[in-house]
DNA sequence: TGTACATCAGTGAACGCGCGTTCACTGATGTAC
DNA sequence: TGTACATCAGTGAACGCGCGTTCACTGATGTAC
C-alpha cells in the first residue's frame, strides 16, 4: 500500500478542519465540495478519496467534535469555562469571523432540513451535547437548570443566526450583546 | 385591458400568500418557485407575469408584512398583545406547523446569506419592525427593554430554528417551552 | 541492489439533476367600430 | 348587436448554470522478487 496510511489520515483531518471552518461560517448548502477542497489545496476529485458524500463529510465533521469532547471533557479547563467558552464562541461581539474549529459546529442550522438522515443526526447529537454542557455549567436545581440551558442554547443560536444575517453592523452588534447577557444572565455561573 | 387589474392582484395577493407560507415555514433556498406557484393552483411559467425574480417575490412577500403593520399598527389590540402573539407564533409547542401568514416570515434566516441586496433588505426592516414590536410592549427603563426586545427576538429565532432542526420531537417542545418562557419573564409584560 | 508491478492519491473532464428563467404559443376577455 | 382585434394570464417545453458525483487516466510510492 503505497501513499502511506498516515498520508491518508494527515489529508483526510485537514479537509475535515476545512470544512468545520467553512460549514461553521456559512453552513451546509452554501458551502460546495469544491470550496472545501480547494481550502485544503486540492481539487475536487479526490474528495471522494475521502469521503463518501457532502453529508457524510458533514456527519463526520459534527462528529469530530463530539468525539474530541468526550475523549478528554475536562481538556479544556472547567465545566464552567467550556459552557463559557461556548457562549464567548458564538455571541462575541469581535471575532465572530473566526469561528474556527472550536465548539460550535452549529453553525447555520437552517438549511438542513431537507437534507439526510445522517446529517441531522450528526447535527441533533452536538446540540445535546452542547445543551448538556450547559446545564452541567449551570446553578440552580435540576430542572430550572435544564430550562436555562435550553434557552442559552437558543439565545446562542437566534443571537449568531439574526447577527449573520443583517448588514446593519451596529444592531447586529447589539444583538450578540444582548443575547450573551441574557445568557450569562440565566447561567449565573 | 382584458384579463381585469382586479384579477391580476387577486391572483397576485394569493401567490404572495403561498409564498408566506413557504417561506416561513422552509426559508428561502428550500422554497422553489414550483412549489409556490403550485400552492397557488398555478403553473411555474405565469409567476412572471407578477414577479421580476424569486429573490422580488421574498423582498415583497416580507415587505407586505412589514407594510400591513404600519398600515394599522393597533389592529390586532395593544401593544402587549402584538408582541405576545410573534413571541406565541414562534415558540408555540402545539401547531408550530401553522405559521401561517401572521407575522414572523422570519422563518429559517440562514440561507439569506448568498442572496442578493434587496432580500436581505426586506428582511432586516422586517427584523427590525419585530425588535420594535417587542421593545414597545415591553416594561423598564429605555435601555432595558432594548436589551430585552434584542434578547427575546433571539430566543424566539434561535428557540424555533432550533426545534425544526431535531427529529427529537420531546426535545424540541421543550425547548421552544423553555425558550419561550425565558422570552416571557424578560418581557415582563 | 535493481527492476516490474500493484496500489492508491490526485486530476480534470463529463454527466445528471434541480431549479431559476426564458420563450413561443394558446386562449379567454373585453374594447373598437 | 356582431365581428375583428389587441391584450395579457397562463402553459409547458427548453435553456443555462451550479454543483454533487462519476470516471478514465496519471503519477508517485513502496513492496516483491
Amino acid at each position: 500500500m503505497p501513499p502511506s496510511r498516515k498520508h491518508h489520515n494527515r489529508i483526510r483531518e485537514l479537509v475535515l478542519q476545512s470544512a468545520g471552518r467553512l460549514f461553521n461560517r456559512h453552513g451546509f448548502n452554501a458551502v460546495s465540495i469544491d470550496d472545501v477542497m480547494a481550502e485544503a489545496g486540492l481539487t475536487r476529485g479526490s474528495f471522494y478519496c475521502y469521503f463518501s458524500s457532502k453529508s457524510d463529510l458533514y456527519a463526520q465533521s459534527v462528529a469530530r467534535v463530539v468525539h474530541e469532547d468526550r475523549e478528554n471533557p475536562k481538556a479544556n479547563g472547567s465545566e464552567r469555562a467550556r459552557a463559557d467558552k461556548i457562549v464567548r464562541d458564538y455571541l462575541s461581539v469581535e471575532d465572530h469571523e473566526e469561528t474556527g474549529d472550536t465548539f460550535p459546529m452549529i453553525g447555520l442550522p437552517n438549511d438542513i432540513s431537507r437534507t439526510d438522515r445522517a446529517v441531522r443526526q450528526a447535527f441533533e447529537s452536538a446540540l445535546k451535547l452542547m445543551i448538556q454542557s450547559f446545564e452541567q455549567a449551570a446553578n440552580g436545581s435540576t430542572q430550572t437548570r435544564r430550562t436555562n440551558a435550553l434557552a442559552i442554547a437558543a439565545l446562542c443560536v437566534g443571537g449568531m443566526v439574526l447577527s449573520r444575517s443583517i448588514e446593519d453592523r451596529k444592531l447586529a452588534d447589539e444583538l450578540r450583546g444582548a443575547a450573551k447577557a441574557a445568557a450569562l444572565e440565566l447561567a449565573k455561573w
